[in-house]
DNA sequence: GTCTTTTTAACATATTTATGTGATTTTATT
DNA sequence: AATAAAATCACATAAATATGTTAAAAAGAC
């Protein structure tokens, strides 16, 4: 038997939901809230396998109750509902470590299989989610790894003056003179097109170097 | 009619899905390959809706292949196909477009909607590659947005230090003395605690300040 | 064995940076 | 009006950095 609670605002859908789960074999609904603003220790209480929480309540909101839930229990599977796929929500609740993220108009045949799917331990979002899911991956981490032909010493220089050693820390570090560690970083300069120490750290940071 | 292309090495397999989708109505195989040696030619060649993509396969292995396809046509949508989720090739994939991850073990009828829901523009994924997906997203981008209270000022100076800017130009960018510059970032790196230049410069792509 | 690159090092010097101690003016807040 | 925070500027000085020139071992490639 799976145990959910939900978090709804709008009666309608809340019951829609509860008859929905309560009228399928193998699940119930534990209870049913309006708003999140004592979610901690309602979940605390009923200990409910599933926990459906939409995102835009009054007061506290699902993103919020997320949190609060995730601080007292990393267990729950949470599943996220909203109307719309708006791409903020659906980052920070994924950060937050939601365990799905469902539209709404999910039919209740797919709704059922997507909580079960969440015990089990998937991670069930409806399509179009997921979608914007996979922008966020092609957005993010461009891997312009522009290799600067650095040596294995300059590496070493450099990931030294990213962790904001001096010339002086650093002849100390590698055991070598500090003129030996201005040649270096004079090379280094010349390689990575730049001539000063924070252009360099700047440059390791933008362009991964490190 | 959704066509579709296969790349997978597999004999077996790749007749048993061959024969799968061509024998659903509304699906069609154009071509299939046991290798992604021409990938870039045969896309073009047979235009089709959905190219259906071992990873793991000798010579050009799928995760090239991908890249390769994605060279020439950013429309097609490409669905990989793996025996384990691989943490890395799932993170890769996505990075390089792929429009969906699914295991091999996926049932027939599942397989079939998947290829569908591609075409609809869903991302789809088996729920054991979108708890990976999820995963990722709680590890890589910690807000560790801690405040520093830099005031409105002291964030331009930090600013203009990470673009390489010199005391000098940043005086003359902001129209003020050298010396104002001076103390506003001497009180940056209060705020900070540090005590050089770069180690603020650092600490602004650390904790993503900017 | 020669050539190239890397790593090492020294010396010199102009510029920049870090740090300290004040002080005045603006701008908000109460 | 009083207070606090932010922004402005000045003077001084020690330390660190940037730049140039030069050169000798050491390691790898051909």
């Amino acid at each position: 038997m799976i145990s959910v609670v939900i978090y709804e605002d709008n009666p309608q859908f809340r019951e829609g939901l509860t008859m929905l789960i309560n009228g399928s074999d193998g699940f119930s609904v534990l209870a049913t809230y309006k708003n999140c603003n004592n979610v901690a220790e309602e979940v605390k209480k009923w200990s409910p396998d599933v926990v459906l929480m939409d995102i835009n309540m009054p007061g506290t909101d699902g993103l919020e109750g997320l949190k609060k839930i995730r601080a007292v229990d990393a267990e729950v599977k949470v599943l996220m509902l909203t109307v719309f796929d708006d791409n903020k929500n659906v980052f920070e609740a994924l950060r937050n470590g939601a365990n799905g993220y469902l539209l709404k108009k999910t039919p209740p045949a797919k709704l059922l299989e997507y909580i079960q799917d969440a015990t089990l331990g998937g991670a069930p979002m409806t399509s179009s989610i997921a979608t914007q899911v996979l922008k966020m991956f092609q957005v993010i981490p461009q891997t312009k790894n522009q290799d600067y032909c650095l040596s294995e010493r300059e590496t070493q220089v450099l990931q030294l003056l990213v962790d904001g050693f001096s010339y002086k820390m650093i002849a100390a570090e590698l055991f070598i003179a500090i003129d030996t560690v201005r040649s270096h970083i004079k090379k280094i300069y010349e390689k990575l097109h730049v001539n000063s120490k924070s252009e360099a750290v700047a440059k390791a940071f933008k362009d991964r170097l490190l």
